[in-house]
DNA sequence: GCCAAATAATAGGACGTCCGACTAATGGAC
DNA sequence: GTCCATTAGTCGGACGTCCTATTATTTGGC
């Protein structure tokens, strides 16, 4: 028989598929189902919408770090090139840098430990507090955030696999959400 | 002075924060006006949209988490054991389960190990192909499934956080970004 | 029937994230 | 001036994800 008996095992499965793709049906969309006809139908949209920013988290970030992966970067760290490249002075302390991209201290701690060994950043202390570290951009640092955005730019951020109506209403939500949860 | 030196060294901060919030502007907007600025106005809400998609998807994955954590369970390993659940005989093989999540098969192996040994899930030759591993959901595997849906629908999916209508436009553009990805 | 190609799952390792605990420095109350 | 609560950053560990390589089994071409 063509077709695989692992895949008939729960109904509905018609054919072998990779991994990244090839399901006949939306399995968000049968969880969401699920949810209806048990009786959840009051948390079934806010179930399926949390689901799928679930993965469409996970389909933007592999597309992302595949562009970089390229250059020797992981997004994380590029965040924190192009806040410093941002940054009047191309140097910003480890709390600043934890509290514009909202992620905790031991994260930007890691980070700033793999930029630095690439000799894209350099730590050294805060002049006025000296609890605090300064990390600053090195030119090389500078020179690859310039060249990650440029690759960025173009093989994601320009066609991020929505139409651009799709992409500002996404934009505009997303920003109520984040500030809902008290993000700025 | 009531402003520490640490936030004035790039303008703007005029208070320190808990990491969680209190930013006294957005960062991606921030970084969007940076990029019309920069004449990467093609790439910018690209790039504003795809942050904030990583972003958000940080904010629901920590209340999912939240809520999830008094159970003893994380969200990868809740998802595992509602496909169980849902599934007509309570178990699947690890490759569907990995098909329908959309994950690594590693990553497949890991949630199972741990739902193994926490006596959620068995492990199980399949009968049919010797290759092949089915996963079988315990009694209280399916007890645990049903508590922490009521926890999760109760303190997360009913209240996401935003308006009956955004969650609604939300799903759909998640939906055709998730099908523009090829996932079904 | 036999053997090579494909497939299912696991092992080991890298990476980012968080948490709890810890050190060092700051700063306000007295 | 002294002391203690707060703050900045790091360390060790847990967890989920992916990648590459490997083992066992199945399947299809001949």
């Amino acid at each position: 028989m063509d077709v695989n008996v692992i895949w008939s095992y729960d109904g509905g499965m018609t054919a072998g598929a990779p991994i990244t793709g090839g399901l006949d049906f939306d399995p968000i969309d049968a969880a969401r189902a699920q949810w209806v006809e048990r009786d959840w139908g009051a948390a079934a949209d806010g179930m399926a919408a949390i689901t799928s920013l679930m993965r469409a988290h996970q389909i933007a970030l592999a597309r992302v770090e595949s562009a970089l992966r390229p250059l020797g970067v992981t997004f994380a760290r590029y965040e924190v090139l192009m806040l410093l490249w941002f940054s009047k002075r191309g140097s910003l302390p480890m709390k600043v840098i934890g509290s514009r991209l909202q992620v905790h201290p031991t994260s930007v701690t890691n980070a700033v430990d793999r930029l630095e060994d690439a000799a894209l950043v350099t730590r050294s202390t805060h002049p006025g507090d000296r609890r605090a570290i300064l990390v600053t951009l090195t030119p090389a640092g500078q020179e690859l955030a310039e060249r990650a955005t440029k690759t960025l730019n173009a093989e994601v951020f320009e066609r991020p696999g929505l139409e651009a109506r799709d992409v500002h209403a996404l934009l505009e939500i997303l920003t109520r959400l984040r500030r809902a949860a008290g993000d700025f």
